[in-house]
DNA sequence: TAAAACGGAA
DNA sequence: CGTAATCCGTTTTA
């Protein structure tokens, strides 16, 4: 089994895992026994380091014999980095995904960060300390610095001393340990938290703490593990104290390993908890949850009891599958909360499509149907705005409010739970009183760095999907990412270097002629050569009538009336006629389009990486069944991402901030520089300079009438110009060193002609091939 | 009675 | 930092 004279017996007094310099020893403690490790012995004794150790440089450590068999390289500061071309990689990948937070995922090599939060995520699914470091271990290259055993340890040594319960609508901080509770009570927040009724039970000469024998038990124990058992023996004397439910968001947020570092484990027992009753709902037959998504929820009830947390998956994966599972799971009422009426709407039709709840059991709640319950249990689907809003309500919905204010929630399921900003969500979540809480979301990605407060706010991440993984199982279309470079025109240019208004310079280089005929192109690429359905994208009105007017398309936008966007909708469905419509920001969350598998965004000044994230989503609905798959991995495009930039203007800055989720994702973005292709003429628009021209009176008009201010004429804009050129910087940074992304020029000159190469075995497209082979 | 339009809010 | 879109609730219209 493990070497003779193992790591562990190299009992040397200087431990110190980093030197400054001179001649250290580099000697780390084997991890203490190994689980079953049968591909055999790889510890050799601590050999002898002569230089200065960086955190990052692997050239000091130490490989194993049998390295190459194993996949990862874990460094002393937590960064892991994975080879996903390992024969270990979608157990390592599972077990990183538990265990840390994915940094950057492109193809051949992920990277992963070690953190308390991440550690306290991995404890709370289940995984044990020790566990984590054997397999850690085990998985590595090298063997672990003692920092990182260290780190592990103290990062998880108080995880589930403390929980958070829910008793009749009264929370109660508990712990069989009164002294960490007199500890927790020693900080202001907490303390300030607490609610100190004269409770009779809690009479009791000891301590000021109610002492209680939890109810064990109530059968199904057999389905606990010897671990289980003994734990529940011990929380037979369980001290705790009552919180204020208006601070429980507050009181999580101090025991969070940044804080006090008692995270408090919120765990539904929802099987013996006779108090609320069940639902009578299952999954019907034909819901056959994906691999992936068992995955998650088997994260969520791998011990019997519902875990808080968030599940990440991309758009048109499957997340309202999951949702409804968990829910029917859980069998107790359901609180399912989504952005918009559209998307509660959709809610509803999941978990009748779904489930065998009966059409009473579940009610929908927004401002125009307000469905009441008929019994006293059963799921309510509405919007946070509804739960959250704070004005005056009709008399209806106070009544509604008021019973899911009071009502008692197994469940609540929280869709999107990224897209609402921070305050609201605060309030729902107290608000609501729930045993469990779900959320669910594509991009776990703000542009603020709120995002962590989701770790106290619901819980940890229980799970995240690699999106090229999904790809590679045909659950999700594989997209061609591509950046359209589209040069202003001369006198566009001009007029765009006078500007000092940016919205004035907006309409400019959204209106660029170029940019058009670049759109028009594809449009009719797609829609002829193909038979594709597309979407154009525009942030700005402006520029989405006049698109669509120009090329007499429809579009719709806010003001668009509910009958007309479900007759447009409809139309590119079904109709062979229509295969192109325009969008604006309607079409980011509340429209739905599974159809459609090419997207052209024009417009999209924000440099948003949720926003990008979430277009993209539009066409991620797997496209053709799997007909497109092919063994190996070598699979051709079935969907198409482009944005179109004009160049040397603030546009190129944005875009590069937007792609950088999509990029960590493991996507690649091409960049194409000739669009439309050199021949084309006037059988697309703007040919002429004349059209040109009185295109560009048109766009100057209507920015005045829209700006309305009037502004200074000013010179070339240095800073502009900076940040333009440090962009194209940046990319062929990418282009190069990362390989994530690659330019390819047809003119071949600049230096993209020093850019990686294609694979050749993968198939191309036609329209790429045709421009740029 | 139900849909559409308006206005304020965050 | 500003725009667009959303929501709720009320009022108007067919």
């Amino acid at each position: 089994m493990k070497a003779a004279g193992g790591g562990g017996e190299s009992a040397r007094p200087s431990k110190k895992a980093k030197k400054s310099s001179g001649k250290a020893k580099e000697t780390y403690d084997a991890p203490p026994e190994d689980l079953d490790d049968d591909d055999g012995e790889y510890y050799e004794e601590g050999g002898e380091q002569e230089e200065k150790i960086e955190k990052k440089d692997f050239t000091k450590l130490e490989l194993k014999p049998d390295h190459s068999n194993r996949p990862l390289w874990v460094c002393a500061d937590g960064h892991i980095f994975l080879e996903t071309f390992s024969h270990l990689y979608k157990q390592a990948y599972d077990f990183l995904i538990a265990i840390s937070e994915p940094v950057c995922r492109p193809e051949s090599m992920h990277e992963y960060n070690l953190t308390p939060h991440s550690l306290y995520a991995a404890v709370s699914v289940g995984l044990e300390t020790e566990t984590i470091i054997t397999v850690l271990d085990r998985l590595s290259k090298t063997k672990l610095h003692k920092e990182i055993i260290d780190f592990i340890r103290d990062s998880t040594l108080n995880y589930g001393k403390v929980k958070l319960v829910l008793q009749k609508n009264r929370y109660f901080v508990e712990s069989p340990m009164p002294e960490v509770l007199q500890k927790l009570l020693r900080d202001d927040v907490i303390a300030r938290a607490r609610i100190s009724a004269a409770d009779p039970n809690a009479k009791d000469g000891n301590s000021s703490f109610h002492v209680s024998k939890a109810p064990l038990e109530q059968g199904g124990n057999d389905l606990l593990g010897a671990d289980e058992l003994a734990a529940a023996a011990e929380e037979k004397e369980m001290h705790s104290f009552e919180v204020d439910p208006a601070q429980v968001e507050h009181v999580k947020q101090r025991c969070l390993p940044n804080a006090l570092n008692y995270p408090m484990l919120e765990e539904y027992d929802f099987r013996n908890d006779t108090i609320n009753a069940d639902v009578a709902m299952e999954l019907k037959p034909q819901a056959q949850p994906r691999p992936y998504q068992e995955k998650s929820l088997s994260k969520m009830f791998g011990n019997g009891r519902a875990r808080s947390g968030i599940i990440v998956l991309p758009c048109g994966a499957g997340k309202s599958l999951v949702g409804v599972s968990a829910a029917c799971r859980i069998r107790k009422s359901c609180l399912c909360l989504a952005t918009n009426a559209v998307s509660v709407d959709q809610w509803a039709f999941q978990f009748k499509l779904w489930s065998t709840i009966r059409d009473d059991q579940i009610s929908r709640f927004t401002s125009d149907s307000k469905e009441r319950l008929r019994g006293n249990v059963g799921v309510v689907v509405t919007t946070y705005n509804m739960v959250a809003f704070g004005g005056k309500r009709s008399e209806e919905s106070q009544k509604i409010i008021e019973e899911i204010q009071n009502r008692e929630w197994g469940l609540l399921l929280m869709d999107e739970v990224h897209v609402v900003p921070a305050h609201m969500f605060r309030k729902v979540i107290s608000i609501t009183k729930s045993h469990c809480k779900l959320g669910l979301t594509a991009t776990l990605v703000r542009e603020d760095e709120k995002i962590s407060d989701l770790n106290f706010l619901i819980g940890p991440k229980l799970y995240e999907a690699n999106w090229l993984d999904l790809v590679k199982g045909g659950f999700i279309a594989n997209v061609q990412c591509a950046e359209v470079w589209c040069p202003m025109t001369k006198e566009f240019y001009a007029e765009y270097l006078k500007k000092e208004n940016s919205r004035k310079r907006q309409g400019l280089y959204v209106m660029n002629p170029n940019k058009f005929r670049a759109c028009e192109f594809l449009i009719r690429f797609h829609e002829q050569q193909r038979g594709d359905k597309i979407i154009v994208f525009s942030d700005n009105l402006f520029a989405l009538r006049a698109y669509a007017q120009k090329l007499r398309r429809p579009f719709i936008d806010g003001p668009t009336s509910h009958h007309e966007r479900t007759r447009v909708l409809q139309a590119f469905k079904h109709s062979t006629e229509l295969n192109t419509v325009f969008l604006s920001k309607v079409g980011d969350n509340s429209i739905d389009i599974p159809e459609a598998n090419v997207l052209i965004q024009i417009s999209s000044h924000a440099g948003s990486r949720r926003q990008e994230a979430q277009r993209l989503g539009r066409i991620l609905r797997a496209k053709g069944k799997h007909k497109d798959r092919m063994a190996g991995g070598s699979e051709e495009f079935n969907a198409f991402f482009y944005t179109l930039v004009s160049t040397d203007t603030q546009e190129m800055y944005y875009s590069t901030k937007r792609q950088q989720f999509l990029i960590d994702q493991g996507y690649s973005f091409k960049v194409i520089t000739s669009l439309p292709p050199e021949g084309s003429g006037p059988e697309l628009s703007f040919y002429s300079r004349a059209d040109q021209l009185d295109l560009l009176t048109k766009v100057l008009n209507a920015g005045e009438e829209a700006a309305g201010v009037e502004e200074l004429e000013e010179d070339v804009d240095d800073i502009t110009r900076f940040r333009t050129r440090r962009t194209q910087g940046q990319m062929s940074r990418y282009s190069g060193a990362d390989g994530m992304m690659y330019m390819e020029y047809s003119t071949g000159k600049g230096r993209g002609g020093k850019a990686k190469a294609r694979d050749p075995n993968k198939p191309r497209h036609n329209l790429f091939k045709k421009r740029f082979v």
